[in-house]
DNA sequence: CCCCTGACGGTCG
DNA sequence: CCGACCGCCAGGG
């Protein structure tokens, strides 16, 4: 959960790599598994992570409150043809190597 | 202790 | 971009 805080507002973050900075990166579904725990008013920013493809693959319902709350900061979500939904992780992915080595800036995107 | 499941990850077609 | 497969580790029945 205090990794989960560590994410900065307007950006997101897969469950890998919250398990990676925790010592487990083989553990990525736990921290979902985790994540589900939590409450509304946790405090946690659960809504800032996402799978590492940019998909949100979670219950529909639940889904749409977290499309809401990231789209609430900014963040661009986009709709597929399935209807799942997906964030451009170019754009908004936040994975620094450690925590207190957080990025310097927000806009080191790569032109492609 | 065995088996199934899971807010996942990565590769292949 | 989307769907199918296999691998991963921990928790619950």
């Amino acid at each position: 959960y205090e990794i989960v805080r560590q994410v900065p507002y307007g950006r997101v973050t897969s469950y890998g790599h919250i398990a990676k900075l925790m010592g487990k990166p083989r553990n990525s579904r736990l921290v979902g598994q985790a994540l589900k725990f939590l409450s509304a008013d946790s405090g946690v920013p659960w809504q800032r992570i996402i799978s590492s493809s940019g998909t949100i693959v979670i219950s529909s319902t639940g889904a749409q409150r977290q499309r809401a709350a990231l789209e609430a900061e900014g963040v661009e979500v986009t709709v597929g043809r399935t209807g799942n939904l997906h964030v451009s992780m170019r754009d908004y992915g936040w994975f620094p190597d450690s925590l207190e080595a957080d990025d310097a800036d927000a806009g080191e995107e790569e032109e492609e």
